[in-house]
DNA sequence: ATCCCGAGGG
DNA sequence: CCCTCTGGAT
């Protein structure tokens, strides 16, 4: 209903992208399998700087073998290297998983922690895996700005901070909670379908009259 | 700022 | 051959 032609207010731009984001990826969600939380937190150390394919790929043999943090912490890092190559950084994740696996058990009584402090507390796990497990795992509001969120936020708009911690505030100033996870996962969709690190595809971007930063001829 | 690090795409 | 993929620790 705008009727008149007036440029659009901030909030209004970002209403409007927001609301295209949404209809665009309707389902947006994490591509990593996973039964219990334990798995899921296994499944996310796995998936830096890998695709959740890969991941996807590895995990079922993963595990078939260790399932739960008391079965994964006795695991000897010979026998999880070789489980988890393949995914690249296999050194640093598997000794991730094994020491991550041992604080669950002896710290969190074999249970994945359900808050931001006692995750972020375990080794391997940083702000963005927090977060992405608070979410997916427990259903709780939360945010994680990866990569993806981080690229694609920053070109359109949302954010402007140029610290991963200032882009997730900003983020989630500006949305429900409600929202947080969704449009995670919406922006991570987008900057794989269309807003790539590299060549974004911006002439064929649904979000283009939109976007601060539009590359004409991509 | 740098290191880790395999697989897949262009 | 080069780059990128849902990072975290030092």
């Amino acid at each position: 209903m705008v009727t008149e032609n007036r440029d659009l207010t901030e909030v209004e731009r970002t209403a409007e992208i927001f609301r295209l984001l949404r209809e665009h990826y309707p389902r947006a969600r994490t591509a990593l399998k996973f039964d219990t939380p334990f798995q899921l937190l296994v499944a996310v150390i796995l998936s830096a700087q890998t695709t959740d394919e890969q991941v996807n790929r590895i995990t079922p043999a993963l595990f078939a073998r260790a399932s739960s943090p008391a079965e994964m912490a006795q695991l000897k890092p010979a026998e999880l290297e070789r489980l988890i190559k393949g995914c690249g950084l296999y050194r640093n994740k598997s000794r991730f998983l094994v020491e991550a696996s041992r604080r669950i058990v002896q710290q969190f009584n074999g249970r994945v922690p359900d808050n931001f402090v006692d995750l972020v507390s375990l080794p391997g796990v940083g702000r963005k895996t927090a977060n992405v497990i608070l979410y997916n795992a427990f259903g709780r509001p939360a945010l994680a700005v990866d990569t993806h969120v981080y690229r694609v936020s920053r070109r359109l708009g949302l954010a402007r901070g140029k610290r991963v911690e200032e882009v997730e505030r900003e983020l989630t100033a500006r949305l429900p909670e409600r929202e947080w996870g969704p449009v995670h996962h919406r922006l991570i969709a987008h900057g794989r379908s269309l807003c790539h690190a590299r060549r974004p595809e911006c002439s064929a971007c649904f979000l283009n009259r939109y976007c601060p930063s539009k590359i004409e001829g991509e």
